[in-house]
DNA sequence: TCAAAAGTGTTAGATTTACACCCATGA
DNA sequence: TCATGGGTGTAAATCTAACACTTTTGA
């Protein structure tokens, strides 16, 4: 460390993450009560501190694998929180990061024993600190992606129905869409394979399965939504 | 500080500025010669330390006045940067933030004293660490803020001619714009105002001198280019 | 008088939006 | 048999993109 460094503090940093999940043709994200001070009982993100020897995004996979034990998931930087207030303890500076997971796919148990829950992203409550912030800037973030990259797929199951779809971007950007005009759109991207497969849980006529071809995807890149 | 915080390093934090000009028809913005170590001699953005005192915000709008010597400037996060490696010495995590400002209202003296100086944003050279990344992120950035919101006039003096505003859009998305469907659009949106003024400057017969008026945006906002 | 930049409308094509009925099936 | 969700096409309106000539004036 040289002279000049010695002017400045040192600071903890932390990664908070917004997980957002598709359930009951709802956007809803996980959050907890906190169990530790300061804030103790209130609404929070789940979130850890960066390592020494981690980089940042390194510590937000990190910290989504210990809440959820999965890898590889969908997941970008939201941007760095840092006034002054923002943890009532010692500084701490928080880098949000936010993910995409498909709900099925993340242990009941497992959430059970972290203390987390879906909430409606329409029905956040007061969260510690600066969370809500975090949340509202991720949202926006999110808006964005969805409509011009195909994102929304992390949510879904492999196999899905052009209603979930539709119900997933319904919830997404907050207004109902045209269902002729949702379909004709879908089929103008081939990479939104219609399959064999009938779903027959939802409805008795039974609805046609899709999948997303991610090989296919990238061969012709040419989003929109 | 509590036992379970010890587990955990703390860092130094630091900003850096992706300062955006306009002139010569150029998106240019100012870099310089670095000079310290790590790094000494190689190209770099203007940043600094985060002090104790200061949010992450107002670290930035400091090194930006400390360099410049403008306040109130358009400002805003681009994200942070904290790869294990991004400082060859000790662990600094960066956020980077960019801003857009008036070539026009920098004095050319305080520029020379920092040893900055104006590049096209088409030329960058290879800078220190990740500084490339960060501009290249910025630049993206403002090329979706350009499209929807009216900050392309912090870029401009307070009055403006049609060419010089669409020389700008032509050099943030790096593509020419047809004059008659430019000049349309602008028609349409009542708080970019013609004024009497007359500048004949750049041509022999003159150009009608616009300003865009904030009050009359704020009414009505609704940008779109 | 001419070079150089300012200024001005129209049209074809593409995209977006609004809209209503039949289908298949299990209960 | 009927209630429920699945599935389909068209037409009007809007938006986008392409395009060329006249004006003014200082040198």
């Amino acid at each position: 460390m040289t002279t000049y460094y010695q002017e400045f503090q040192k600071v903890f940093l932390s990664v908070d993450c917004i997980i957002f999940g598709f359930e009951e043709n709802k956007l809803k994200i996980l959050i907890g009560k906190r169990n530790m001070d300061p804030g103790r009982g209130e609404w929070s993100l789940y979130g850890g501190f960066v390592r020494n020897d981690e980089s940042l995004d390194e510590a937000a996979n990190r910290t989504l694998f210990t809440l959820t034990g999965m890898r590889n998931i969908y997941m970008r930087q939201v941007g760095a929180f840092g006034s002054l207030d923002r943890d009532p303890g010692e500084r701490v500076v928080s880098i949000a990061y936010c993910a995409l997971i498909n709900v099925n796919d993340y242990s009941e148990k497992l959430r059970k024993q972290h203390g987390v829950e879906w909430v409606d992203i329409e029905e956040i409550p007061t969260m510690y600190s600066d969370h809500n912030e975090m949340v509202r800037q991720a949202r926006i973030i999110m808006q964005q992606k969805f409509k011009t990259s195909p994102v929304g797929f992390e949510l879904l199951p492999n196999l899905f129905t052009l209603t979930q779809l539709q119900r997933l971007y319904e919830a997404v950007n907050g207004a109902d869409l045209d269902k002729r005009n949702f379909r004709k759109r879908i089929k103008e991207m081939d990479f939104i394979e219609k399959t064999d497969l009938i779903d027959k849980t939802h409805s008795k006529r039974g609805a046609a399965l899709y999948r997303f071809n991610k090989k296919m995807y990238n061969e012709d890149p040419n989003f929109k939504l």
